[in-house]
DNA sequence: CAGACCACTGAAAACGTTGCCAGAAAACGA
DNA sequence: TCGTTTTCTGGCAACGTTTTCAGTGGTCTG
């Protein structure tokens, strides 16, 4: 009892029939349509996925490549995608990759295996051997690339302007009077690392500070390395007044390491975080931050498969999202001396 | 230049011998499997899943169906689940139910219609129209049913014992002097709850303390819920000396709220949660929880799933897993008077 | 030397759909 | 009335694999 063949026997149609009544209705009339319709409603048919699917090529599921589903500030982008696709007819396959360059490739390669038809990478590196010579849009699936996003021109890519959003965060830190600002980055080479670190240090030129290095520690994103970054920078013998995390998981980290130290958050220390998780708002102090618009992100990622996914070739594409300072109690007037 | 048919021609073997390549080369001379295996390597052919899996009635895909994606306790488990996924050669994909039943039916389907070969069910409701009078395991795909299980027997479930682990959490608060511990609890009507409100009153009444309902607020799993659980609680006229929250999120916007409202923790108040998520070691102060072994029950899933995936009958099954008091500094003694 | 066995290979039939094509019947126009 | 169009339907081939079956030729064994 299983395709569509028996219940076209059950009926007393050809399968072609029913398979217009499952996609073209309009086109069987009434009689037979309902003939089908009782047939399907009675067994409960359900069509595979996987005979339309090697018919037309099709898989209707899509792979996110994601460094670290553990992570807080996928999620939202996650679930935003997750329930467009959903809307299109598309299912959502999670990749973590845990990042291995191995695991990028193994599902990158999905699409490839037909067992993907489209690919969301949320990683800089292309995991694909691509010719120089011919054109990208000739030898990758469809594609879109948000948040830590490849180098190599020609590909849609989502971001925010990490540069200016960075750059912003430490201005107003400077504003309130802080002069040691210390960073504490995600992996070092990270684009979005890198450009946070640039915005870092384009606003302490502006303000005519020096960049001294030794204020800036790797976190890798993680919460232990956030820990041992920022007791490292408070062992200093100038100790930073304000620490900019550039992710809010490692800020809630360091915010706990300095209570741990006994130290006064914003009155000892100012901290700054990164993304506008959920938690942000519930830490102690409440995290001051830059928001990505998350959700919107992941609406923008399907903006840009979509089309592809219907046959429009890939377009070199840069959609920058607004960032927002959310300003709240983690920050505070640099302490006098 | 798509499928196997064309590797064998240029290979000059039957496609037999080229799938023999693939899934069992040593049933291949050495002479043809380097013919076979050079123009794979030189063409970068990887077998179509769709054309296997139609043949093998196997798509290799399974799907999680989730409440919500967006709740950290989440993470591990998807992560765990995800990798032994991935090393048995199943892709896993993600259905965020967004807490609808109807989302759930649609993810349910997919293993109808051939979208996924096995479920792994975080919700307690089942969603598949079964027939009492045939056996379970003839009606459903390859499933299990974990965190909030299902009160149908005969299903593969992991869990904890939540009602002990609540039992033991408000124990170890009326271990401190508190006499009144109030509770912010996930959704009623959700099974978690349910053994968490059990417990909860079994460890009241243990110490002779009566239950009083009024002390007991609906938060949702949620993190406005519980804040607004929270100020309710708080503006008794006999305030709660300690709060047990039955998710750590809750807790965390317990805790922001009661700094919120000049309050200290623990001195002033206590306050539990439950998960032991990531952050709640970060949390100021470091949140005293109920440990969840995420990781082993991501793990434990799999462990039931796969031998349904390889044909065993489904079995009923009840696995507990150890969860763990983790006592850090948001708990304290009740305050005197 | 015959018979049995072995290692290897290819042909062919599925798996469950869909979409093109062509034909039948009905409706229409002249 | 007779073409002509329209509406509806079924047949058939294809999508890309895997697996069974039936060889072929060669090697053993007694």
């Amino acid at each position: 009892m299983t395709g569509i063949i028996e219940i076209a026997k059950a009926a007393n149609v050809s399968p072609s029939t029913v398979s217009r009544v499952i996609h073209n209705p309009e086109l069987v009339s009434e009689e037979k349509r309902n003939q089908v319709l009782e047939v399907i409603n009675r067994t409960g048919y359900t069509p595979s996925n996987l005979g339309a699917g090697l018919r037309k090529a099709k898989t209707n599921n899509l792979v996110a490549i994601i460094p670290d589903v553990t992570s807080a500030f996928n999620y939202p982008v996650i679930r935003a995608i997750e329930s467009i696709a959903l809307e299109n007819g598309y299912s959502l396959l999670l990749g973590d990759t845990q990042e291995l360059e191995s695991r990028e490739r193994s599902f990158a390669s999905m699409a490839r295996s037909r067992q993907a038809d489209g690919i969301l990478l949320f990683c800089s590196n292309l995991p694909f051997d691509i010719d120089p010579e011919i054109p990208l849009s000739e030898q990758l699936p469809p594609l879109v690339n948000a948040c830590e996003t490849s180098d190599l021109p020609g590909l849609p890519k989502v971001n925010i302007d990490n540069v200016a959003a960075a750059e912003e965060a430490v201005n107003y830190l400077l504003g309130l009077g802080h002069k040691r600002i210390a960073a504490i980055t995600g992996h070092v080479k990270s684009p979005s690392t890198q450009d946070r670190l640039k915005g870092y240090r384009y606003a302490l030129r502006g303000a005519g500070i020096p960049v001294d290095d030794g204020l800036i520690e790797a976190g890798n994103y993680g919460l232990k390395d956030a820990e041992q970054a920022t007791r490292k920078l408070m062992a200093r013998r100038d100790r930073p007044t304000a620490i900019f995390n550039f992710s809010d998981e490692m800020a809630m980290s360091c915010l706990a390491t300095l209570h741990d130290m006994g130290l006064r958050i914003p009155d000892d220390v100012s901290v700054m975080g990164f993304d506008d998780i959920s938690y942000a708002e519930y830490c102690y102090p409440a995290l001051t931050t830059v928001a990505q618009p998350m959700t919107e992100i992941g609406i923008e990622c399907m903006e840009l498969l979509l089309p592809q996914l219907n046959g429009k070739p890939m377009q070199a594409c840069n959609k920058i999202l607004p960032h927002r300072l959310m300003i709240r109690k983690s920050t505070g007037p640099a302490p006098a001396g």
